[in-house]
DNA sequence: GTGCTTATATGCTTCTTGCAACTAAGTTTT
DNA sequence: AAAACTTAGTTGCAAGAAGCATATAAGCAC
């Protein structure tokens, strides 16, 4: 039996309950310069009124909560995206997932929301500053933290409204972890790339350099590259093959 | 700018909003005679009166996701953990942790239900079926299967109640990633255990044998075990060492 | 052509993993 | 008591993966 002490597991009636707000904040990322990037939205309203922050929504009557995030990155980010993977105009996917879901009764100090969390990897190309409310900032998760660090192109640090940050933080770790044993890492380059390129993802994302020509060797005998036969353009010096991910053997 | 034909992102009233209930649904693991058990309860309600289901519950005012999966642990299983990870009386942890969260609009056929989905991993001896309306289920997930299998001592198969069935997959899976990387191994197994119980659970989650020699060679050089210099008893036959996990080092 | 830079390939060493055979330590059988 | 049996634990070897250094190739600038 369980522990009298304890209320029971149904309270008697319903004032115990919660009946709160759920919303959906998606973590966009893609890669500019070495790093990675995140897509911040400036907030309009109290609480944290001017801070930047998650592009997030309610979520609507009669839609999932993968319907939710993927239209929040349209309307936010301009950026179709479906869970499977659906092609853009582009031919290019946009990958996107559930992340975590973050639901401690004080992180609104309004009411009570429960946010679940997407990320979606996005090539840069294709990352749009949608309006003045929005860009592009450099994201840094130190180890052991537990919240990630955002920077503006000067270098300059920002706090975030909300626990934004702690949700970057579980996003960094998520995709860390998820790199060596799925294909997110061609998720944030264009649809033909060179392996150095390819390198470039895994370094940013790792935030560590990695052996050229053990990185080549693994690439190339996993599988999902396929060579196109065409080279880099313009480079100066010699130029590079480019690739293309090969989905599915 | 976002597309015209779609609605704007904030609807002009609050109709568009939905204000679902949330709930906690905890897949207890544990492991009986090699294989995966977890643990369910018997619906007393419509929908789905008598099936068998996660034990789960609505969150409260004030409590956090996680406080609410550890109060569904304890009231329905009478478990005590907690998401760090606490020390039970025994003096062993129960290791919680979030999964996933499912919000399909007509998971639950009365009314909007979200579920944040936790799993919990137990050492056998601790988990009791602490009534008549619960009782551990063999679980088996097949290859590129999205939902687990439910199987009682008998082998006879079940359905289960709303998407749990799917949930458990998740979990599996999940459970399978995370097997090399973390010590959750460790979490099903007592306090003190052979190389070759260690090696059961991890032949267990992943459904497949495991090399001897390579298995105690790997484990050995993890650092995360300690010899206590004890040995079984009674085993009939050479008796094994006894090891302790060794929590950081 | 030379010199510079980056791409790509190769040889070597080290570490890991899988496989098989071996020794060790108990109990049971004869 | 010795032999047989079963599981625990070790060791040697081969195949594979990964780190490191070096060599060759291909473009451009001069």
């Amino acid at each position: 039996m369980p522990p009298s002490r304890e209320p029971p597991i149904e309270p008697l009636d319903a004032a115990l309950y919660d009946r709160p707000s759920v919303t959906v904040d998606v973590v966009v990322l893609t890669l500019r310069g070495g790093c990675l990037e995140v897509l911040l939205v400036r907030r309009k309203e109290h609480p944290f009124l001017n801070y930047w922050s998650l592009p997030g929504g309610l979520i609507w009557k009669g839609e999932s909560l993968d319907e939710a995030a993927a239209r929040v990155l349209r309307h936010k980010a301009g950026l179709e995206a479906e869970v499977g993977r659906t092609r853009r105009p582009g031919g290019h996917p946009i990958y996107l997932e559930q992340l975590y879901t973050f639901g401690n009764p004080n992180r609104d100090p309004r009411a009570r929301v429960i946010s679940v969390a997407y990320y979606a990897l996005v090539e840069q190309s294709h990352v749009r500053e949608i309006s003045e409310e929005s860009a592009l900032f450099r994201l840094l998760l130190r180890d052991e933290e537990n919240v990630a660090e955002i920077y503006d192109a000067k270098g300059k640090k920002y706090s975030l409204a909300f626990d934004h940050a702690e949700i970057l933080a579980v996003a960094v770790r998520r995709i860390r972890g998820k790199l060596s044993y799925t294909s997110i890492g061609f998720e944030l380059l264009p649809e033909r790339f060179t392996l150095r390129e390819l390198q470039a993802v895994h370094e940013a994302i790792l935030q560590k350099k990695l052996n050229k020509a053990s990185f080549r060797r693994k690439m190339l005998a996993s599988g999902l590259l396929q060579p196109t036969g065409e080279f880099e353009r313009g480079t100066g010096f010699r130029p590079a093959e480019l690739y293309r991910f090969r989905r599915e053997v």
